[in-house]
DNA sequence: TGACCTTTGAAGTTA
DNA sequence: TAACTTCAAAGGTCA
């Protein structure tokens, strides 16, 4: 049983973050412990063998009109998808006719797709999570949070996206941010502790939202695979001699285009516009009436994103493996390759994860108190997703992701509840 | 152009 | 409090 956060508080010093659901995840890891020793016993070729099982058997199903259930979802280590992601199978069998078991077959073929799946698994972003301080901890000085009143208050272009907290592990140049541009700059909310700041940087899905007044070498900074995120791999950026290394590793260094003495302001990419489009020109805006302008100020309010958990933190280090393994595109086909690699994972590697995503809520936390998962609803609109699922599966999907009404399996977490 | 697909986990909402 | 819903990433696909 992994230790998240019971162990002294975790390495960050805090068990207030710890999810419960990593618990009982656990929990219920440890009852299938067996099962996934078998399944690390049987390596890798096993479990693509299952999931290619699988595959086949949902075409059968598909094309049977009535399979076996199960049966796809592998016998033995898979007793954990069994039932449970029947469902979901059927679902993406549905919706994936034969384009995605296709393209899986089509990635499984391939040889390196088997021989290296679980081969090198790159923890360094959390072996360097693990040395990173407390937010809070000891000996540091923390400096006094002003409220978020509310995301009006913040800064325009200061929202930082956590993943680049991990993704700043991978990264060459680890260039922790001076701690008085914070103060210089007139910063919104400063960090507690400066060296937080250094794990902040843009991500890579974003990137392209860089305005080019910014003068940098820009080519060589950002990741250039926008599918994983890496920036380990990356070449150092090629500076003028003298040239300070760009730094814009934190939010509070993000500053936008009204912050006097900052011309080259830097939006960040956790600042998404809700509709992605360009604002509108001042001559533009005198069309419209206040009132108008207003709500759509209010509706261009930049949104700051959730914590990523510990299965998206897992999926953004192996998404761009998966697809150089298995010449995978598709991100709906990739992430079920995940998903099963998540599950084939030990408690232990697992554990990294829970821990890496634990630390990203936890400055998430300190970056935006105010800020709530509750921002960001219904900010995506989900057109017709529900009435698909309706009609398709008869139910909707429960917090398990499963459908009552087909997968009658018990709930993954019940164990721990009991307990 | 933007929702959908797919995955798990976190967190919010509802009954 | 259990059950349910939404969002987070990602990129191809499709309406």
């Amino acid at each position: 049983m992994p230790q998240l956060d019971s162990s002294g508080g975790g390495a960050g010093g805090g068990d207030d973050l710890g999810a419960p659901d990593e618990l009982l995840a656990f929990q219920d890891e440890g009852e299938e412990q067996d099962d996934k020793s078998r399944d690390s016993a049987a390596g890798p070729e096993r479990d693509l063998a299952e999931l290619k099982s699988s595959l086949v058997n949902e075409s059968e199903v598909a094309a049977g009109g009535a399979g076996v259930p199960g049966a796809g979802a592998g016998a033995g280590g898979e007793a954990e998808v069994g039932a449970e992601a029947l469902g979901r199978q059927h679902t993406s069998q549905r919706l994936f006719p034969d384009k995605l078991a296709e393209s899986l077959e089509d990635g499984l073929k391939a040889p390196e797709c088997a021989s290296g799946m679980y081969k090198d698994t790159v923890y360094s972003a959390f072996n360097l999570l693990m040395h990173y301080p407390p937010p809070s901890g000891a000996g540091q000085h923390p400096q006094p949070q002003p409220p978020l009143h509310n995301k009006a208050s913040q800064p325009a272009h200061g929202v930082p996206q956590l993943s680049p907290l991990y993704e700043h592990f991978s990264s060459p140049h680890p260039t922790p941010a001076p701690a008085d541009i914070s103060q210089k700059q007139g910063v919104h909310r400063p960090l507690q502790t400066p060296d937080l700041s250094g794990f902040y940087s843009l991500t890579s899905g974003s990137m392209g939202q860089l305005p080019h007044t910014v003068s940098w070498p820009s080519p060589p900074l950002y990741p250039l695979s926008p599918s994983c995120g890496y920036r380990q791999h990356f070449p150092a950026p090629t500076a003028a001699p003298g040239t300070p290394y760009p730094r814009f590793t934190h939010p509070s260094l993000m500053l936008g285009s009204g912050v006097p003495g900052h011309p080259a302001a830097i939006p960040h990419p956790a600042i998404v516009p809700p509709s992605g489009k360009q604002e509108l020109q001042p001559y533009d805006r005198t069309l419209k009436t206040q009132a108008e302008s207003k709500a759509e100020k209010e509706a261009k309010k930049p949104t700051i994103k959730k914590p990523l958990n510990a299965f998206m933190l897992y999926m953004k280090e192996m998404r761009a493996k998966v697809i150089a393994e298995c010449t995978l595109k598709e991100s709906a086909a990739i992430n079920q390759i995940l998903g099963r690699r998540w599950h084939a994972l030990s408690r232990e590697e697992q554990a990294k994860y829970y821990e890496l995503a634990r630390k990203e809520r936890q400055l998430h936390m300190q970056l935006y108190p105010g800020w709530s998962a509750r921002d960001n609803y219904g900010k995506k609109k989900r057109r017709s997703r529900e009435k698909h699922q309706e009609s398709n599966t008869g139910g909707k999907r429960n917090a398990f992701g499963t459908y009552p009404e087909k997968a009658a399996a018990p709930a993954p977490f019940l164990p721990m509840t009991v307990l």
